[in-house]
DNA sequence: TCGGTCTATGTTACCGCTAACGAAGCCTGT
DNA sequence: ACAGGCTTCGTTAGCGGTAACATAGACCGA
């Protein structure tokens, strides 16, 4: 590579600076860097080396300006610490990569006012589309995307109605199908722990679905905990604690995440309980980290690697061909009993 | 808050839209959208009342280049998915929020090449500062850094020579130091565990401290194993099973991180190993889930929360008093021995 | 009464780059 | 020899804001 510049420029190098160095135009310079129009062999490989030369880094605000377009894609999502999301970005880096489009991720922390600040300040950033994860959004926010002019692609639910584009799961579904083969293993005394954040609004659909089929079982919850803040682990241990104690004679705990169940299944192991004969469990997201523990809990995939992917998809195609309209994608995720739930 | 306008307008909404809705100039209403500058306040009211119902979202990208002012700061990391980044970047915004500084993350999955591009990326953004983490960089990285002209703060390791600023732990005396203590624990069969990854300097540091040490009270390890890819947690249960039956002798099992200890020692417990008489274990990096297990594992708090803390103060301190100048902050992890290293 | 000091607003000139168009040089076939 | 087409490069005019300065009243004390 070329060596560092010895001088150390105070005033920022442009377009000028290089077309000066190399003696052409900042136009044709500007074709070089971007590979654009027609350039000779020659006087690309000496504006190359003029532009490597001085250490020149393009001023991405000001060609933006000019040329009304913005390689980037905000990608709006409530917490980057618990182990669902990094995996939806992972699957939005890998399709966006090959599109020259980059992604620029805001936290929310499940405030819905934070989620209108962090949307308001990337749209004032005027990028190609925007990926926010979920259906509910403040009246402005829902205005503000509305109006943006760009693909706007809800993810994760679709429970609900939508902007533009969304992609993910019904999770109303997804709590009633795991209530339903809870049933029919045989587990009649159910339990159900999650957080409390009232902005979950997806872990409550879940919990809305899964009553709803105990209901249509005749059944109905037999306890709960809500928890919120502290390591998910360890409150797992703590709720699961409470509940089996208050309830001695629950034969089932619903978990509304896995890094709780997994934190509820070591309690119940470290207690000598039978699981699943005395107690079934499950949780919720398929995140890898069940492969280690000592038995696997039951869950449920939440399809995030493919959802990022498709989310990103849409984004790419309609920044492509502008005429195209928005589209609902539902995903199904896929029960995976585990060992911790009675064979039917 | 206002109602959504009925119209939805095909091009985009400019501050002159604004200023003819309201009946003053485009620099009136950018003064009153900056809150810069006096107006009155009837004007002012007038101004808000034509922005919000029109909807307008200001274009930063304009605004930024005509003020040679960006509030953005690029971070840059090698993960999402570790537990670690997450809660440095949370120390990071909650210094920033305070600011009207904001950060913009780029992840390199610990490839170099990929760090130098997305640095790239991130300088033709023209940010106010980059928060970078760890010391070994490309040649042209480290060159398009020296010669930005912004703050770059480094942070995680200050364990090699610093561009301009940094806020970290010496790793190799974090190993140095869990080495002596697991010595004068009495433990004297000792192996390691790690990452495979030739680019996770930080963890390589720590093994070379951790080396050190043992050779200086006469002893090596006694064997390794190194995993990459897949659930780190599974990792640490199957590296952990294969040292133990290869070097059946072993008395201590010494982890790059907390996750794949966490496995280790669930494993030693499924195998009812009696941990820490007969094998201690210790981590990394002092995760929360820790708390969580059924025994506390032996580990090292790397001040994460803090490093981005300090890493932010910089940018900020920088941002707002020009001619101060680069600085190194060495932070102190503290040695928690857990429930799985003999007591001294 | 009048210059002086505010306060509130408008005017002008960019910021650094690119779209769109234009022009010069060079080939090609006839 | 020359019209017509291609390649390669330059010129011009913004993109949508903001810094810096200019201006117009309002107010005020001497």
């Amino acid at each position: 590579m070329t060596k560092p510049t010895p001088t150390e420029p105070r005033r920022a190098l442009t377009l000028r600076d290089v077309s000066e160095a190399s003696g052409v135009s900042e136009m044709t310079v500007s074709r070089v860097l971007r590979n654009r129009g027609d350039v000779s062999a020659t006087t690309r490989e000496r504006v190359m080396q003029a532009s490597r030369a001085l250490g020149y880094v393009p001023n991405k605000i000001a060609g933006a300006l000019a040329s009304q377009r913005v390689n980037l894609v905000g990608v709006i999502i409530p917490s980057m610490s618990n182990m669902v999301f990094p995996e939806v970005m992972t699957g939005i880096s890998a399709v966006l990569d090959s599109t020259g489009l980059q992604p620029v991720v805001g936290v929310t922390n499940y405030l819905p006012d934070r989620e209108e600040a962090v949307l308001y300040e990337m749209l004032s950033w005027r990028p190609s589309g925007v990926i926010v994860a979920g259906l509910e959004h403040t009246a402005a926010a829902r205005a503000m995307m509305a109006q943006a002019g760009i693909p706007i692609v809800e993810i994760m639910d679709i429970d609900g109605q939508v902007i533009d584009s969304a992609v993910g799961i019904s999770h109303r579904r997804a709590g009633r199908q795991m209530a339903e083969a809870i049933i029919a293993s045989g587990y009649r005394r159910i339990a159900f722990m999650g957080t409390q954040m009232p902005n979950d609004f997806r872990a409550k659909k879940r919990l809305e679905g899964f009553e709803e089929a105990l209901r249509r079982n005749g059944m109905a919850l037999a306890d709960h905990e809500f928890y919120d803040g502290g390591s998910a682990l360890l409150k797992g241990r703590e709720m699961t604690a409470a509940v089996l104690r208050r309830s001695p004679d629950i034969d089932f705990l619903y978990y509304s995440n896995d890094m709780i169940g997994a934190g509820g299944l070591l309690y119940c192991l470290d207690q000598g309980i039978d699981v699943p004969g005395k107690v079934g469990l499950a949780g919720f997201n398929g995140v890898e980290l069940l492969d280690g523990l000592p038995r696997r809990l039951a869950t449920m995939d939440a399809c995030r690697l493919e959802i990022g992917q498709r989310a990103a998809q849409i984004i790419a195609a309609r920044n492509q061909t502008a005429d195209l309209i928005g589209q609902v994608v539902e995903l199904f995720p896929t029960l995976q009993p585990g060992d911790t739930i009675r064979p039917f």
